[in-house]
DNA sequence: CTATTTCCAGTACGACGTACGATAATTGCG
DNA sequence: CGCAATTATCGTACGTCGTACTGGAAATAG
């Protein structure tokens, strides 16, 4: 049994490498190469374990979908779908590059679907019919994303664009514009770290809310 | 006055053909040299006009922007946001490149602005505090990317990912997704066109009453 | 042993973004 | 007019990417 020249590495090894690289230094950083590099091997031998590059992306998102401590199902909806939201929140600062790597993906492999599972789980008790609830799971995992890309990006607007907004304000005709950036100027600080339960839960509450009154 | 060879194209012109290659063929099409080529230059001419692909990036996404017919502000908050999303979602049809080069985009030039503008105008109603507009409104475009992205991918799942559902599903373990399956098969067709109005509606409702009422 | 199977990895190709530098076109000044 | 100064054009070239190809290396089956 299991003829020929035995592997020197494992599919999990090049994705896990892959992902370590992505980890700190980004999605651009990972090139077949610098994973070769980094796990010892020829560039060429990466392609026994994946069949090209974009499919390994794919087995990236996957991998990391598997890392999630799942959430426990209470059976109120709106605290299940928050926890969901946030060990989500989680992965992708814990991954930054997930976010953009996440569209345009065929979510293969198990672990996108025990995701899947997780939030009809959740959405059990609103007896919803399964495709709305599909459509809101999809809709609240874009949201998370789009939060945590804000998020990343840093609240710092960088000098370049303040100039810019200042100069086209100053130019006129942006009246609610002007009025919202006074507004903000004398208003508080960040407000911090609750923003994501607040607007998550907003969300969540609001959606499933009109859902089910329709 | 204007010494020196002048030039032989516009920056528009440049931003133009690239809109036009990734509206047809993708963002990925999108190579210096094929712009160059379709507007009759060389490759390297494009670099008086842009100094680099990541900031025509930035510009064809400014540009597209700038096309939207500006939506009717009817004082009215939720037909004012519904309106304005739809318009968004219009426009990212129009250029299915759109949803995936909006993230890590730093809001270069006007049209970004009349967006915002447009956004905190329907907003005004509310009388909800600035920052938490600004808010709403990111969310909001980034629920209508989220949408435009699964659209654009097309209701159909794919053979091969067909399978793999099947499969996990038959292996057990997945009970309200093998539920949701069982559900999904026997019921209706697609809903067709009105769901993202239904969806958008749902969100930007819930959104602001949930925001209000806190 | 030999044959077979499997994996390893060097070389190489085409495409990418773009730095550099020679060349061409235009204006202002004499 | 000629001649510098200025600005745009674009061919060439470099480094990097994904990956096709290929010959060699390492294991098992007989």
């Amino acid at each position: 049994m299991a003829r020929g020249r035995p592997p020197a590495h494992t599919r999990e090894q090049v994705v896990d490498a892959a992902i370590g690289i992505a980890d700190v230094e980004g999605l651009a950083a990972v090139t077949m190469r610098r994973i070769a590099q980094d796990i010892g091997a020829g560039a060429m031998s990466l392609y026994t374990y994946v069949p090209d590059k974009d499919h390994l992306v794919d087995l990236m998102v996957d991998r990391v979908g598997g890392t999630v401590t799942p959430v426990p199902i209470t059976g109120d909806w709106r605290t299940d779908l928050l926890a969901l939201a946030g060990s989500q929140r989680a992965l992708m600062r814990a991954h930054p590059w997930l976010p953009a790597a996440l569209p345009n993906r065929r979510l293969i492999g198990r672990n996108m679907l025990t995701y899947l599972e997780q939030g009809l789980a959740a959405l059990d008790p609103t007896g919803l019919p399964a495709p709305v609830k599909l459509e809101i799971i999809a809709l609240i995992t874009g949201l998370v994303a789009t939060f945590v890309t804000a998020e990343l990006a840093g609240s710092a607007p960088a000098p370049e664009q303040v100039a810019l907004i200042g100069e086209a304000v100053a130019g006129g005709g942006l009246p609610h514009l002007a009025a919202a950036l006074a507004e903000g100027a004398q208003g508080s600080g960040p407000p911090g770290e609750p923003d994501f339960d607040r607007l998550a839960g907003w969300t969540i509450t609001g959606l499933v809310t009109q859902a089910l009154s329709s």
